[in-house]
RNA sequence: GCCUGGGUGGGGUAGCUGGUUAUCCUAUGGGACUGUGGAUCCUACGACUCGGGUUCGAAUCCCGACCCGGGCCCCA
């Protein structure tokens, strides 16, 4: 073997693609029905867009490139900072709310593992230019909607990084994203040495331990007591109330977290069994990163499911297409193009094209699992009519065009 | 970047305490069979991931690289 794809790509063959295809139409058709619109941006960007939006550390993980021009150019790593620029560059002035969804490849030199490539997909959905809990709520209720359509059911925990915020608004800025990375990593020992080592006054460190361990019914009303009657709280008991509504099932979980700081509000995530390490099919939450790229500040709300990780684990299969063969002889072979061209209008059709004898291409017909087999021979023609074949019972009869094509819509 | 397991024809395998022409199954092309499929037989095709080392001799032992799986790190 000389050549091989590069390290953590991937070939994906028709049956695969197939199942690919099935279940991003359905992802497809429920961002549709939902008023969403396709979009599509660029494979790569300058590599400005994603060290503006995720600090300098990502460089490590980005496949970027000098071009001809001397321009440095990074494979997109993920697509809400496309979006967003998309939005900055083109449409701020277009009626709100923006509502958008797109399917596309994503690039990052990690080392692969089980759901973790280096060129991956990704089915996103962003809200633009609403931060009221109606657009959290409807963002949330679509990832979940999506997910069921592609038959995979997840746990949903969502959380709101105001309050945890709130909470350690009095600790320096310069330790907070520290913080809320060692939230987010459920790292309470780290998270607890850290809090020492910043002389964390020790009431705040009391209540954000109790308040990342919230769960359960009452953790709105808890939280209030923890953080007081703040705008984050009542914003955030806004969306559980529509997320019932949605008759969603959810946990409330403070414990998600985002080390960065354009994640405003609601946050959430959606894990399954029976992906490793790998867990999480979806992430999400509201944000603001339009005055980063230079935009007027608009609040957005969005969510990317791991595409890979959904097929992975989907039990949803498609129907195996009907397939036609149409089979021919020596001298009928170009009458026999005519007829699969006719038939084409109707089914999935092959005809040979390895100049087979009559036999083997019944039994061609035979191994890609052919419904049916047009016959087109001398005697056929002659009789002005086509041999329809049911390659399960065995059965053939002389029958018209028509008369095939009605049966095969049956 | 780190730890760990693994790489033999397209797929699945035997060999792997060094020594014939690297085994078998399957798939694929052609044929036996010139208007009727799944069978059978014949035939063709096709592999030791790569590079070093040890040795008279390496698929086999050693080292490194590459790739795959699992975990860590990271997760925008």
């Amino acid at each position: 073997m000389e050549l091989q794809k590069p390290r953590g790509t991937r070939d994906f063959l028709p049956e695969e693609m197939n199942k690919r295809r099935y279940i991003e139409n359905k992802l497809r058709g429920v961002a549709a029905h939902w008023g969403y619109g396709e979009i599509k941006t660029p494979t790569f960007e300058h590599i400005e867009l994603f060290t503006l939006k995720s600090g300098e550390g990502i460089l490590g993980e980005i496949y970027n490139f000098k071009d001809k021009g001397e321009r440095e150019i990074a494979l997109r790593p993920e697509l809400t900072a496309p979006v967003v620029r998309m939005y900055v560059e083109e449409l701020q002035r277009s009626p709100k709310p923006l509502k958008f969804f797109y399917f596309d490849n994503c690039f990052r030199y990690e080392r692969p593992q089980k759901g973790r490539f280096r060129e991956f997909f990704q089915f996103g959905v962003e809200i633009i230019g609403s931060s009221r809990p109606e657009s959290d709520a409807e963002v949330i209720a679509l990832a979940v909607e999506m997910l069921k359509s592609a038959g995979v059911r997840g746990d949903l925990h969502v959380g709101n990084l105001g309050i945890v915020r709130a909470l350690i608004n009095e600790i320096g800025s310069q330790h907070q994203s520290k913080i809320m990375r060692l939230v987010d990593k459920k790292d309470d020992k780290g998270l607890e040495e850290f809090l020492d080592t910043i002389h964390a006054p020790d009431d705040i460190k009391g209540k954000l331990f109790r308040l990342i361990g919230l769960h359960g019914e009452n953790a709105i009303h808890e939280a209030r007591e923890l953080v007081g009657d703040i705008d984050a709280i009542t914003q955030f008991k806004a969306l559980l109330d529509l997320l019932d509504v949605y008759g969603l099932e959810y946990q409330v979980d403070f414990g998600i977290a985002r080390g960065l700081d354009y994640y405003t509000g609601m946050v959430f995530e959606i894990y399954c069994e029976g992906l490793g390490a790998q867990n999480q099919v979806c992430g999400g939450g509201s944000y603001r990163l339009a005055a980063l790229f230079g935009g007027e500040d608009t609040a957005s709300t969005g969510y990317a499911i791991g595409f890979d990780r959904i097929m992975e684990i989907c039990e949803v299969n498609p129907e195996p297409a009907k397939r036609m063969v149409v089979v021919s002889f020596e001298d009928t072979r170009k009458e026999a193009i005519v007829i699969a061209m006719k038939l084409r209008e109707h089914i999935d059709t092959y005809l040979d094209v390895m100049g087979r004898k009559f036999k083997d291409q019944i039994a061609y017909a035979n191994t890609i699992g052919a419904s049916h087999v047009i016959i087109v021979g001398k005697n056929e023609l002659d009789a002005g009519k086509l041999a329809l074949k049911d390659m399960k019972t065995g059965d053939q009869e002389l029958v018209s065009m028509e008369e095939v094509v009605a049966r095969i819509n049956k």
